[in-house]
DNA sequence: AATGAATGAGGGTTCATTCAT
DNA sequence: AATGAATGAACCCTCATTCAT
């Protein structure tokens, strides 16, 4: 990966986080980026390659968030971390987050494949913990999580640290 | 308001709903909806002009769904209401929905101010009911039922009327 | 000529005078005017009609500023008044000279011929005169208040009255 | 400036100046350069930077119209070679200084300010031969070339060359 | 690898004009 | 006589993409 191609990168996951993927164009991506308009497509091949190849690089970054979670023995445990997961997020990544939230909507990505893992691993918390409805309890936990980070990303008003304080009292962790 | 107005309407609600504001544009409005192009300009003014007169339209749909809530005085039926809520809406409304949700993304559109009569009923609700922080739990609710909404639309796994029934349990309503 | 006739003529005057024929459209003058745009075309035919209609309506004008030059017998006088001429412009009808000037360049009407009279009048008087060549002295004039028109009409900088007492001098009037 | 570049300002050039620039549609302009429409943008920003890119490369011409008149001496050659400018204008500059014309009615570009060192010149010159008005002596002249300009270059049947030695001989040159 | 010229299709919008009422 | 809805062509301009260098 050489230094233009991260630049290209860069340039377009700010912009497409920050007007979305249809309304930014690939010369406002090679403006931003200091770059010739031809260079996108001699390295991602069309605007589309150029999108996958951002969602590739974030890809990791989920997992990294994920995999903490999931290879949680104590169920409590489990719990705590999933509810504090969104607090987690470095600023620095709001961009790519905002583009996942965004992108979910604008060309329908589904995202459920992705949340899995997650809720198996709520599940089998909430099992352990005698939960009536363990599959619930994990659904309406990623519902939260999904909301918090929605909301978050949005600018909404919301306080997350206290939401997650309410929260961890509310499941007694 | 025409006929011909309705049918603009209408077909731009179908499309900004499917592909979304930017990706839409105004040429395949006018084809979808049967009329010329330039009548969409004399009607509309513009392209924006257009969307906030499907977003006009669609405002009272929001407060007709929201009043039922807001007028209720019995608090246990103010949640049970609320929770209820997505599942009292129209399938022939679908579009309308799901451009609202995009639109939050897509256009940064901050829905915060709409909900606010619908928080404050709860709020008041959840205080009646001797709840410890009933604003958090206001705020929680509403995150809930907007993660509901924004994954039924987005056509996630999830089975709606099943977690109405497992949040009722919850809250024993 | 109905009162919305004059309406439509007095905006179309209005507006091709000041932004030129062509930048100016007919829903321009229909709203200038204060009338359907359709009323236009039921009374003009189309926009070139409206044109013409407005000039057939200002030929007058110019008859009447020349029938004084041309009926004089008195060849100094003829010559005075020629020089004196653009004095003599009203202001109400600035926007119509405006307009006569602005279409010899844009529609490139040519005005050689409604000039004719004025010229031969002048022709006249210098022969009378026992100028050496009366023919050109009649055309260097009518070049020299063409252009003080010219000049006024544009804004520029140049003192109408100032000139008109310098050339009556030059000619010993 | 690239070949097409070139192509491009020719042909908007010569359709400028025959139809006006308001007339003048920017893909007509591509037809007639035998270029794409965009390139035009790509190149001159919009219609506007287009006309004024005309303008910029005409400027040069105007100057040196100009400093031949403006450096010289001797008065009665100032006056001579002022009169004598009209005729000097090239065939293959026609529609530059068409364009010119044409622009100071249709966009209102005033043109004072480029007339102000000819004025000067002028004002000397007629100072020194000790004319009881140099200044309107100036500005007279200054019509009068503003009015062949104007004559020829709209087709009047005015013949230059016998109205030039007319003048010359007005003058005693 | 990198540029910048070049393109054709399509973008939103305005135009002069017609037609039913 | 007068309106306002409706149209289709044209408007200026931006788009993603290609290609020669």
């Amino acid at each position: 990966m050489t230094e233009k191609q991260e630049k290209i990168l860069r340039a377009a996951l700010q912009l497409f986080a920050k007007e979305g993927y249809h309304a930014t164009s690939t010369s406002k991506v090679a403006k931003l980026a200091g770059v010739s308009e031809g260079l996108i497509f001699r390295h991602f091949g069309n605007k589309e390659g150029l999108l996958y190849a951002i969602l590739a690089v974030g890809e990791n970054k989920m997992k990294t968030l994920f995999v903490d979670i999931v290879m949680e023995s104590e169920p409590k445990q489990v719990i705590r971390k999933t509810i504090e997961m969104t607090s987690k997020i470095d600023v620095s990544d709001y961009d790519f987050w905002k583009l996942q939230f965004k992108l979910k909507w604008e060309l329908e990505i589904n995202s459920d494949k992705k949340m899995e893992p997650l809720k198996m691993a709520l599940t089998n918390a909430f099992q352990k913990l005698k939960y009536e409805s363990p599959k619930m309890e994990a659904q309406l936990l990623i519902l939260f999580i999904d909301g918090m980070g929605s909301a978050v990303l949005k600018g909404s008003s919301l306080n997350p640290t206290e939401m997650i304080q309410f929260l961890l009292r509310k499941y007694e962790l």
